[in-house]
DNA sequence: CATGAATGAGAGTTCATTCAT
DNA sequence: AATGAATGAACTCTCATTCAT
């Protein structure tokens, strides 16, 4: 049993690594030595959980993604109308993304790519984010709170620009500092949701 | 090309192919040997143009985004009016990024990887068309066509969007035929962007 | 190799190849290709145990110092006169070099390259051997057997002496065959050791 | 006839700029990209003049093997006894050599390099100059001035030491910085011919 | 479960040399 | 006499992956 635990133990240590690497670096800007060595493991180990390279970055991506889904679906039981429940769902979008990052790094690598090769896991996993939006909106459009709606426009309004939000921080920080642009560099978490939860309900409106 | 010493011509012709194959699969997905493979072009050429690899890429990120700007600056001197500037901004970037889909690849690849190491050139770049839109923002601010403002968000909102749209085409594509789910499939161009400018501008009144 | 596991027997491969190879086309003349092909093994392993061909290089070089060091150090024991110590180090760094020819060569291009960007071990090398005979040179002054010397002069005059007669072999024997200058062509090791002993004994008296 | 000025000179240009670069960096450490650089013409030229690189690098190592010959040849008309010839070539020898540091460099990396495969020029420059030598020590035994001659050794014992103590000034100062040790390094070139020969004449004499 | 050794393909880059003008 | 464009081979080094123990 204790052997058990290390294994699970060591895969999540792989995981975690990974995670944060391929967000810093991209899947082709980490290799599997790297990983291997931050994580403090042999190699071939990597190879004897995970199978391969792409296996354990489909891996990690799915990992974010799941947890999200999990953490909407857990907090929206708390919802009981529509608006609240889109506000909902853009706070913790919101939250659970400023918390990991990496998510929203790979979001856009992997949508911006144009999800050529996305691994059927993958391509449910992002699914169910949207279908979750999707259903709010429209049941929001049937209770006559929400008013020509396009879900995947309204979508990538909400996620993109989370992550776009998120994984431009230090970007945004050089601008301010070089140019004195207004670039929100010091907004927090609470302010970004609140901000884009306000506008898309007024853009929602009749 | 071979025998046709013509060194426009060629850098042209290295440039626009990889345009194409680094829109397609990211920096590191692709190798100079294919670039020069795909363009019929001896490979040492692409060094003696371009010095090396990233500078090649740097080079055609920046033809895009001079393109791009100055294309909206063009067209944005019709306008009179900041409703009729956002309205051909939006429109321009839209129509731009429609025909050269790999700049929407290309921005959030840039983006999306945090843009730790962005080359000068890029980031001025970048930030050239965020300061168009902020501008535009800003004087309607001012003659009280749009309240509550924040560039760097609404600026996401929009690119964000339109970007994320174009590239992911074919993902939708696949998620409409396997799930009849509502993803804009065969939306247009003139559609996104009316539908964006008309979100927008309602996001942004009083 | 193939199949036989084994580290240490690699290496050594590795650096006997790579010394037999560098002191005849020099560091620039010889690539890591060929070395793997000669040593019969994967190129990769070079870089699996010696991280790159400079540092392959030095380890070479090191090698081949630490060994003839060691040798003369432990020869000398059995002298007990300066004058005996002298002997030993010209007929011990002459033995050394006759019998490994790839030292000469790799001392000559190392000194007469200036030695710009010597490495730390390297310079360690070749001083210990410069500072074993300045201490017999300095013993022999104090005991009033060696006059007016000069170590460094001295050294160059023994150990460049006969790295060059040595790395002239065979363009000796071109002189003597096309020309029949007298170059000494079949002078052996000992002849070659008992000249300069002789000479340098005559030059060092009072 | 300006013409031909130009042409003298653009090749006296290419001669000495290689001249630099091979002796600093030997003759695979220089690019001829680099050489045209730095002479400031065009690389075509390069090879209009002189072939190729390898017949550049020859001209090079012969133009100076050619002038320390002349300079020897007519410094030497003034000395009546051998012992003063031997004089004369091992100041003359050293005097250039101090103030064309390039001549060491480039001889001890051919002789080092076992000279395999010198071109006929350079063959008859390096044994144009032993013979020299050469011949002065003939004359000297003939006269009963030398005693036990071995041309070629004594020759090594001159111009390697000359050259070895040459090119390694920057070396002899980092040892005598780091370590202290006497390694002659604010010796001038007078010192260093004039304690050559005082020491060479002592081990000819009977 | 775990390790270090081994592999083969391919990446980016440089270079000597030639060609067309 | 001179130039810039073009070529093809070679080189150093990295990587994903597998094997033997």
């Amino acid at each position: 049993m204790g052997i058990v635990r290390d294994s699970k133990r060591t895969q999540k240590n792989i995981i975690n690594t990974a995670m944060k690497l391929f967000a810093r670096d991209g899947f082709d800007g980490v290799s599997v030595d790297l990983i291997a060595k931050e994580a403090d493991i042999n190699k071939a180990m990597i190879y004897y959980y995970f199978k391969n390279k792409a296996k354990l970055y489909e891996k990690v991506v799915n990992t974010l993604l799941d947890e999200i889904y999990e953490q909407i679906v857990e907090d929206i039981k708390k919802a009981d109308k529509p608006n609240d429940e889109l506000k909902i769902f853009i706070e913790t979008f919101c939250n659970y993304a400023w918390n990991n990052p990496y998510l929203s790094s790979l979001m856009l690598a992997e949508l911006g790519s144009g999800a050529k090769n996305l691994p059927d896991d993958m391509f449910v996993g992002l699914k169910q984010i949207f279908l979750l939006l999707s259903d709010i909106l429209k049941r929001g459009k049937e209770r006559g709170c929400f008013f020509d709606i396009e879900p995947i426009i309204i979508h990538f309004m909400i996620t993109g620009t989370i992550n776009l939000f998120i994984s431009t921080k230090s970007l945004r920080k050089r601008v301010a500092k070089e140019f004195g642009a207004d670039v929100c560099d010091d907004c927090g978490e609470k302010e970004l949701s609140s901000y884009i939860y306000k506008k898309i309900v007024k853009m929602l409106k009749a």
